[in-house]
DNA sequence: GTTGAGCGTT
């Protein structure tokens, strides 16, 4: 993307990285890359960008040969102003994949059980979170596939036992919780195609009576605000089913 | 069109 012409990260083992910091959102590689280059054999430098609107996150990465290089630009350009901002220069702490990383190079592949190292960058930019409020919640909690999976299985259990007893709730239930997993830009995305079909198929002005809808018939059917419903609709009320009824009803 | 502590992509 912001490099020289390759598409993935070049042997970064070798190389000493460099963090820019405080440059514009207007600088790009192209623009540090005349200046880095005067003091030493600059590898490659990313510029970290938003994948949606595709901005400067307002720091660089310069990737140097050699050691000594990466240490005269740092003692050169730290503190240069550039584009009218006095840019940050210094040695990357952390890795691509938050390896750990001495004077910029990197020192250890990654712990596969100690990534989470990378805690301390809390990201309370304004973007984030207004992009976060929109998505009401972010998917950084993949924590493990343990978890999801687990999660998915209760889901799963609950499919199958509505199923039995309804089928028209099961589908609704499926595409929320789908859509709901992660929409990051795929509910961006989607959303350009999907509101002219909502609206030709669905409603001409709204798309309301869809989801208005939904929860109608599953309070007819009795999903969860009116457990007591369930038993007098398919199954007798039984005391044994009980504890388990107000656990699936979570 | 905005913002400003920080640690990164195929």
């Amino acid at each position: 993307m912001s490099h020289f012409g390759r598409s993935g990260p070049p042997d970064i083992t070798d190389t000493y990285s460099l963090l820019v910091l405080n440059i514009t959102f207007r600088t790009s590689a192209d623009d540090l890359f005349p200046l880095f280059d005067k003091y030493g054999k600059v590898v490659d430098i990313f510029i970290p960008r938003d994948r949606r609107t595709g901005d400067s996150r307002g720091f660089a990465f310069v990737r140097y040969k050699y050691a000594d290089e990466a240490q005269k630009a740092v003692d050169r350009l730290d503190g240069r102003v550039v584009d009218g901002r006095e840019i940050t220069v210094q040695f990357a702490k952390y890795g691509p994949n938050a390896e750990k990383i001495q004077k910029g190079r990197i020192i250890e592949p990654v712990p596969r059980s100690r990534n989470r190292s990378r805690s301390r960058s809390p990201r309370r930019r304004y973007r984030d979170d207004h992009y976060r409020d929109r998505d009401h919640r972010r998917r950084s909690r993949s924590r493990s596939g343990e978890r999801y999976e687990r999660e998915r299985d209760r889901g799963k259990d609950r499919y199958s036992c509505r199923r039995s007893r309804s089928h028209n709730a099961s589908p609704d239930y499926s595409k929320g919780r789908g859509r709901g997993r992660y929409d990051d830009e795929r509910q961006s995305s989607s959303r350009s195609f999907d509101s002219p079909s909502s609206q030709r198929s669905l409603s001409p002005h709204k798309v309301s009576p869809a989801r208005g809808e939904s929860p109608n018939r599953r309070s007819h059917d009795g999903r969860s605000p009116t457990p007591r419903n369930a038993s007098s609709l398919g199954r007798p009320a039984t005391h044994t089913r009980s504890p388990r009824n107000s656990d699936v009803d979570e």
